[in-house]
DNA sequence: CTATGGCACGGATT
DNA sequence: AATCCGTGCCATAG
């Protein structure tokens, strides 16, 4: 609804302070927003949240169907997170065509997307006896596309004519591995494993780990209070603990941008596994549009509600100016909010359309852009761009979700093809020759660049590769 | 003597 | 105005 309202509505910015408003909003991600909303909806009685879902494209209400009976596009409504908001009739048009410029300009390099199993079983190869290998197998094979094992252990060791107490040595090994987290059978067992090796660097907050283990379900319905009753501790420290879990961990394992081994224990933020946007593929066709969502934070239609507005009418003298206040606020935040989201459609747009290899095949195919380029297309400032980007996620269709900010990534093409020559290579490159490989790939990088990007991406140099290797030749006499 | 990492500078980006 | 990034120079480890 808001988007459809947008197009009737005036967008220019009419006072400083709609101007200024509209900039601050743009730089929240959907669950920051979903703050302000809150906060203002308590405060400001002119606001008015209509509860329910309402279908993306026509706007009406929906009730218990999975297909809008009108444009009878599915609505997913398989999980509790804040239902998707869309405007279909913009999303369709967020597309990008395959045709375009038509400028391979490389040849089948084709790195492919690695799938979390074989990323997985990559990192455990080593430490799984033969007879583990299938059993690791079977679970990362029935992982769900949040990293976690829906599927009975007991199932898994009746089929594999295993005792269970086997089964559960895999999972977790699996466990510990690079989303850590994977493979748990739940979401409170992943984050119990995560907190474990957060607590080897560093010290934790005393009772998190009761509190999760206790209290797993009463925090996921947010009473704190609750439960702060039940571990005898104010509710101000539940509250420290809630956010320090938000921060540190992450209940959805794969969600989470993995394949970024530098720091396997870097703090997740929230955003990570709730992301701004959403890009899929349509009917799962390679070559149809690619459709983005924006998610809206809440359930419903945001609006000043009309009956305040009548009721203003009416108003007591004393409370007149009050109200007044109350309406303007209220309706300068949903039109700010509109503004918000008009933005962030608009971005995405041209990003998608720019990107879309890389979306669908991955980091070789990452274009280098500059937020200022964008920002001269779309005709904005530049720093629009920067907010809009800042703090946001993406979700791809393949199920990664990773920082907005990576679409601007002015290296990462290069540091792909330098993972490449190193995964391949016979004998170990040393910095010269890769960039003299680099240059005969037609990248132009000095010598101290590719140090840095083997830096980044965590090779170790040349001469410690070649020890490495002679090592793991001898390896079977040791 | 060669391959790398550290520091710092300048230009680009935000 | 602040920050990030690629690069050159130099020290150091092997």
């Amino acid at each position: 609804m808001l988007l459809r309202q947008i197009q009737s509505v005036d967008l220019r910015p009419t006072t400083t302070a709609h101007l200024a408003q509209t900039m601050s909003l743009l730089e929240l991600s959907a669950l920051e927003l979903h703050e302000k909303i809150e906060a203002e909806l308590s405060s400001n009685p002119a606001l008015e949240l209509i509860e329910g879902r309402f279908c993306p494209t026509c706007q009406r209400p929906l009730i218990d169907t999975l297909h809008c009976p009108i444009c009878s596009r599915p609505i997913n409504l398989q999980n509790e997170e804040p239902i998707v908001f869309i405007s279909p009739r913009e999303a369709i048009n967020i597309y990008s065509s395959v045709d375009e410029e038509q400028e391979t300009s490389f040849e089948e390099t084709s790195v492919e997307c690695e799938d979390l199993p074989i990323y997985v079983l990559r990192q455990i190869a080593s430490e799984l006896e033969e007879d583990e290998r299938p059993i690791a197998a079977h679970i990362l094979t029935s992982l769900d596309k949040d990293g976690l094992l829906r599927t009975p252990l007991i199932e898994i060791a009746l089929y594999h004519h295993v005792p269970l107490n086997k089964v559960e040595n895999v999972q977790k090994i699996i466990q510990y591995a690079d989303p850590i987290g994977v493979g748990s059978s739940d979401p409170k067992q992943a984050l119990l494993v995560q907190l474990d090796t957060l607590s080897q660097t560093r010290s934790l907050p005393p009772l998190v780990k009761r509190a999760i283990e206790e209290g797993w379900d009463l925090l996921l319905r947010h009473q704190y209070a609750e439960l702060a009753k039940q571990l005898g501790v104010p509710a101000t420290k539940i509250k420290e603990i809630a956010n320090f879990i938000r921060q540190n961990l992450n209940p959805y394992p794969a969600r989470t941008y993995w394949g970024e081994v530098h720091q396997p224990t870097l703090p997740y933020r929230e955003a990570y596994y709730n992301p701004d946007v959403i890009i899929s593929l349509l009917n799962d066709d390679e070559n149809a549009p690619l459709v983005v969502e924006i998610i809206f934070p809440m359930e419903g239609k945001l609006r000043v509600n009309p009956l305040f507005r009548e009721g203003l009418r009416e108003a007591p003298p004393e409370k007149l100016e009050q109200w007044q206040t109350d309406l303007e606020r209220a309706t300068l935040l949903v039109k700010c909010i509109q503004q918000r989201n008009q933005a962030i459609v608009r971005l995405m747009q041209i990003l998608v359309k720019r990107q879309r290899d890389f979306i669908l095949k991955g980091d070789a195919y990452l274009y280098p852009l500059t937020r200022a380029s964008l920002a001269q297309e779309l005709e904005v400032h530049e720093s629009t761009i920067s907010r809009a980007v800042s703090g946001k996620t993406a979700q791809l269709p393949s199920g990664k979700i990773i920082p907005l900010s990576k679409f601007f990534d002015r290296s990462l093409h290069i540091r792909t093809e330098l993972q490449a020559i190193i995964a391949n290579e016979s004998q170990p490159f040393t910095d010269m020759e890769i960039v003299e490989i680099l240059k005969a790939r037609g990248f132009n990088v000095a010598r101290r660049t590719v140090a840095k990007y083997r830096a980044m991406e965590g090779i170790l140099p040349a001469h410690v590769r070649s020890k490495i290797k002679s090592q793991k030749l001898a390896a079977p006499f040791a």
